[in-house]
RNA sequence: GCCCCGGUAGUUCAACGGAUAGAAUGGGAGCCUUCUAAGCUCUAGAUCCAGGUUCGAUUCCUGGCCGGGGCACCA
């Protein structure tokens, strides 16, 4: 199913090529105008052509708006079309239209947030959190935890095929160093009180290798795991360890050994350099130490030789802290080596800066200094956590502070929506609706003001997912159910749907409608839908 | 020094180059004999500074200032 606003994009680049071919490449952008009486659609795609046809903006979107009007797809959707201000189109969604939408979502049998896949690029890998096995899940794994989760919800919605992938990194030197502090030797580095519990656990092997293997299991299963499925219901379609997946396989070896081949390498001080610079990146980057030992870029090199090449993924999307960010022009430089050009994207979630009573809170793993998912998961519960997170763009720095969120947490957006819900499905149970009989509804046609912004509320759900698929800014998710559960509580304190024992069965439709819609939004973004509060 | 983010109501965040910069929370004033007041209505309150590009800039460019992060044969 296409949006209807890119229907309109479609139509709008249409009638400006057929005014003058010059615009056949031109893109046409179509936008909700930021007050409600200049229409549901805009566009300033006339301001733009008027430029280079040198004539008045207003005459250009005349001529468009003359030409949208024969168009016959677009027959019947609009009350009106037209142009104001500068030059803009403005366009009026009629009565009849939403009326029909709202027929037609109400009787879909299956979901109605769902789009086809954009271009050839359909099978894509998510990874996302992948902290190391070493300690427990701090507030900023969280963050990119949450985020990824409802990236790969939308794109599983909208007909991808997404892995959502944790890459377990349980080799290499931070595992010895692991050990080290288990055994708390003078090598010891992380601190905390799971430390001290493994010390007690595992105090009878020996060796920092072994009991930094041993601990960063229990670590796995125990911390993060447990965290991650129970506390903050994500669910990974894969966990891949490095040391089953890569290491034994031998397949790092051969990535370099096919690097070294084509010349892509160099010596240098005894260690080997991959030609970084050559792709774009600041720096020339090691990948096999003096010592032999290979460093985490070699590691990814192999990863991506079995994420495009073995398990045949159109696209790589990982998600990382913005203190990774120096790394990018690395990873992209080794994509583009290997030969996967401009099919591995990165996400960059900046840091949470954390605060408690006001005064800030350096998290580090290795001091002991932070605060863990399971900590504000019991604090302000799943769902509160969840919301707040997800409504921050990826790339707004969060001052965090766990005893204003604490504080705030009755206070948390997500339970006005939830309350939304509730009340939606309280409605649903009244006697009079559950055992009454619907009178016959030859066609929905809805004209008071808070009935059409609420359906109009609900149309935006799937062009709300198409700019996530575009742009990844889950933030609008969050957003749009709040409009949605505002525009509802708004038409619930002004349109009765039972009056005196009366019902008016259109708007039993509408509820429902909202119900289905709503609950879809719910589920995507990852929070409980309340039957009752 | 170089690189990446950010600077918007008291506070925490939105805003896809557009028209009158939105929410939430906090402040002030109201609304329950009718489907859940975890709600609704009204009210006060903001784009760091200086240039530039544009018909139009919170948004793009340049230079400041402030904050966060990164510049390893660490992960």
């Amino acid at each position: 199913m296409e949006t209807l606003r890119k229907q309109l994009a479609s139509a709008l680049t249409a009638s400006l090529t057929d005014l003058n071919p010059v615009f056949k490449d031109v893109k046409v952008e179509v936008d909700y105008p930021a007050i409600g009486q200049f229409g549901d659609y805009t566009s300033n795609i006339a301001l733009k052509a008027a430029k280079i046809l040198k004539i008045s903006p207003q005459s250009v979107a005349e001529e468009l708006i003359l030409k949208l009007k024969n168009l016959k797809g677009l027959n019947g959707i609009f009350e009106k079309i037209e142009t104001a201000g500068p030059g803009f189109i403005n366009f009026y969604l009629s009565q009849a239209y939403l009326s029909a939408q709202a027929d037609k979502i109400l009787s879909l049998k299956g979901a109605y947030g769902q789009l086809k896949p954009r271009g050839k690029a359909k099978k894509i890998q998510l990874e996302f959190i992948s902290a190391n096995p070493t300690g427990p899940l701090t507030i900023g794994n969280g963050r990119g935890g949450f985020f990824g989760d409802v990236l790969g919800n939308v794109f599983k919605q909208c007909g991808y095929g997404v892995v959502k992938e944790y890459l377990i990194n349980d080799a290499g030197k931070q595992i010895e160093v692991l050990g080290h502090s288990v055994l708390q030797d003078e090598q010891a580095l992380y601190k905390g009180d799971y430390i001290t519990e493994l010390h007690k656990r595992l105090q009878k092997f020996n060796g920092p290798a072994k009991v930094g293997a041993r601990a960063a299991k229990i670590i796995l299963v125990e911390l993060l795991k447990a965290t991650i499925e129970q506390g903050m219901r994500v669910r990974f379609d894969r966990w891949f360890s490095e040391t089953k997946e890569l290491r034994k396989t031998k397949k790092i070896e051969k990535v370099i050994a096919w690097l070294k081949k084509k010349n892509y390498l160099y010596q240098s001080e005894g260690a080997w350099w991959f030609k970084a610079t050559e792709r774009g990146d600041t720096r020339d980057r090691v990948l096999v130490k003096g010592n032999g030992e290979f460093t985490y870029l070699a590691n990814d090199c192999a990863y991506l030789v079995n994420k495009f090449s073995e398990r045949k993924f159109d696209r790589v999307i990982n998600i990382w802290g913005a203190d990774h960010h120096g790394d990018v022009p690395g990873l992209l430089a080794a994509a583009e080596a290997l030969g996967y050009k401009g099919r591995q994207e990165i996400i960059l979630m900046q840091f949470v800066r954390l605060f408690k009573e006001g005064k800030e809170v350096r998290m580090s793993k290795r001091l002991g200094t932070y605060i863990t998912m399971d900590e504000l998961l019991k604090e302000v519960g799943h769902d509160a956590a969840r919301f707040l997170f997800l409504m921050y763009s990826n790339n707004t720095h969060i001052d965090f502070d766990l005893n204003a969120a604490k504080e705030k947490s009755e206070k948390n957006p997500v339970y006005y929506v939830q309350y939304a819900y509730a009340r939606l499905s309280g409605i649903l149970k009244q006697e009079a609706i559950a055992k009454g009989k619907q009178g016959k509804i030859k066609a929905l046609a809805y004209g008071n003001g808070q009935e059409l912004a609420l359906i109009k509320s609900l149309l935006r759900y799937p062009e709300v997912l198409e700019e996530i698929i575009i742009g990844y800014q889950v933030q609008r998710l969050p957003q749009l159910a709040l409009e949605i559960a505002e525009k509802f509580h708004d038409f619930y304190n002004h349109c009765r749907v039972i009056d005196r024992d009366k019902v008016d069965w259109q708007r039993v439709a509408l509820v429902k409608l909202t119900r289905k819609v709503l609950g879809e939004v719910l589920a995507v973004i990852g929070v409980a839908a309340p039957e009752k509060m």
